[in-house]
DNA sequence: TCTGGGGTCCTTTGACCC
DNA sequence: TCTGGGGTCAAAGGACCC
C-alpha cells in the first residue's frame, strides 16, 4: 500500500450470548452449565443459547422443543426483556462515553465510528474491561475500514474476539467461506447463489456483475457483487427513524372462531396504540397480517385520510380487514401493525405534511 | 424439525395523473 | 381520440436482521 487516504476505521462491537450472560450473572450457579433462553409454550423458539448449550447444537430461533431434545439437561429460562433493556443501555452508556458516533444494533451490538480516535485499539481494549468490570459482559470487537469488514470480524473468533482486518485481509481469509457469512445474504439468496454454482464468497467476488444483476435485479446484483469483495460505504449514523409499530402474536393452538380472533385483534390494538401514544407517534396505514395453520401469510393494509393512535380507529380498522379478508383456514398468528409514522404534533398545532425527501440512498441491506 | 416477535427494506403490480 | 411513458402512491409479498 502506498499514499491512499487513511481508511475510515469502523469497530463492530458485539456482547456475547448477551441475554445468558445477564442471567448467568445473577445465576453464577448456572456458569459452565449449557443454558437456554426461551418462551416456554409448545411454540417458542430458542432466543439465545449459552455456548455450553451450542455444544449440543442448540442454537438461536431454533424451536425450544427441539432444543429441548437435543439437551435435556439444559435450564430453560424465560426471557425477562425488561432487565435486557435496562443492561443494554448502560452498556450503550460506555460505549457512548468512548466513541461519539454510535449507531445502536438492536440491544448487543453496535457500531463505532472510530475517526478521530487516537490509538483506536487501545480504546477498544479499554472499553471491554469497562464493560466487564462494570456489566461482566464479554464482548466480540471487529475493526476494518467499513461497516461490512467490521461485523464479519467482529464473528470471526466468538467469544471474546478482536479481529481486525483491512478489506483485502477480509476477503483471503473469508473467500472459502459461503455467502451466507455476509449480513444480506440469507438462506434464500444463498440457495439461488449455489444454485448458480457460487457457494463461497470467493465464487461470488468473481462472478459477472451483470451475470447477478440479470438474475437479482440491478440493484441487489451489484450489491452482492460488492458485498463479496467486501466493499461497503455505509456510514455509522446515530439517528434512525422508527417507521412502523406492530405487535402479533402466535396461538399455542391454531384458532377458527371469528369471535376469539376479534378479540385477540383488538386486545393487540389496544395494546399497539398505548405504546405509539406514549412515544407520541401516529401512522396512516393500519394493516393486519395472518399466517394460516399451513403457514402461508398474507397482510392487508388501508391507509386511512389522517394520522392515528386513537386505538377505536386502528381496531376498527383491524377488525375491518380481518372480517374482508375472512382467513379460509385456521389461523396460528395474527398481528396489527400501524406504518407511515409520524410524531404527533405539539398540543393544538397543525401536522405539516411529511416532507418524504428521503436521500436516495444505495439498497439499504443491513449493515 | 415444524418453525417467535419486532422490525426494516426491496420488488412487483396496479391505479391514477399528466 | 388513442396510445405511451413517467412519476407517485399504495398494497402485497417476501427476504432479512436481531
Amino acid at each position: 500500500m502506498t499514499s491512499s487516504a487513511p481508511a475510515p476505521q469502523v469497530a463492530h462491537l458485539d456482547a456475547d450470548a448477551f441475554y445468558v450472560s445477564i442471567e448467568l450473572g445473577r445465576r453464577p450457579e448456572l456458569r459452565g452449565k449449557p443454558v437456554v433462553v426461551s418462551g416456554s409454550g409448545p411454540r417458542a423458539v430458542v432466543t439465545t443459547a449459552s455456548y455450553e448449550a451450542r455444544r449440543y447444537g442448540v442454537g438461536s430461533a431454533m424451536p425450544a422443543s427441539r432444543a429441548r431434545r437435543l439437551c435435556p439437561q439444559a435450564v430453560f429460562l424465560a426471557p425477562d426483556f425488561t432487565t435486557y433493556r435496562d443492561v443494554s443501555a448502560r452498556m450503550m452508556k460506555l460505549v457512548r462515553a468512548t466513541v461519539e458516533r454510535v449507531e445502536v444494533v438492536g440491544l448487543d451490538e453496535a457500531y463505532l465510528d472510530l475517526e478521530g480516535l487516537f490509538s483506536p485499539r487501545a480504546a477498544m481494549r479499554r472499553l471491554l474491561a469497562e464493560i466487564k468490570s462494570e456489566l461482566g459482559l464479554t464482548c466480540s470487537v471487529g475493526i476494518g475500514p467499513n461497516k461490512l469488514v467490521a461485523k464479519v470480524a467482529s464473528d470471526a473468533e466468538k467469544p471474546a474476539g478482536f479481529v481486525v482486518l483491512s478489506r483485502e485481509q477480509a476477503c483471503t481469509r473469508f473467500a472459502g467461506h459461503p455467502p451466507s457469512l455476509v449480513p444480506g445474504i440469507g438462506p434464500k439468496t444463498a440457495a439461488r447463489l449455489a444454485q448458480m454454482g457460487y457457494a463461497t464468497l470467493g465464487q461470488l467476488a468473481s462472478a459477472p456483475e451483470a451475470l447477478l444483476a440479470e438474475r437479482f435485479g440491478p440493484n441487489l446484483g451489484r450489491e452482492l457483487s460488492r458485498r463479496a469483495r467486501f466493499e461497503h460505504d455505509g456510514s455509522v449514523s446515530s439517528a434512525r427513524k422508527v417507521v412502523s409499530e406492530s405487535r402479533e402474536r402466535t396461538f399455542d393452538t391454531d384458532i377458527a372462531d371469528p369471535a376469539e380472533m376479534r378479540s385477540v385483534m383488538r386486545e393487540m390494538a389496544l395494546s399497539l396504540c398505548a405504546s405509539l401514544e406514549r412515544h407520541r407517534r401516529r401512522g396512516r396505514t393500519i394493516a393486519i397480517k395472518v399466517r394460516l395453520d399451513d403457514w402461508t401469510t398474507v397482510t392487508r393494509a388501508r391507509t386511512v385520510a389522517a394520522a392515528t393512535c386513537d386505538p377505536d380507529v386502528v381496531a376498527a380498522e383491524a377488525l375491518r380487514l380481518l372480517a374482508e379478508y375472512a382467513p379460509p383456514r385456521p389461523v396460528r398468528l395474527l398481528g396489527v401493525r400501524v406504518a407511515g409514522l409520524q410524531c404527533a404534533p405539539a398540543d393544538g398545532e397543525p401536522q405539516l405534511a411529511a416532507p418524504g425527501a428521503l436521500e436516495a440512498d444505495q439498497l439499504a441491506l443491513p449493515v
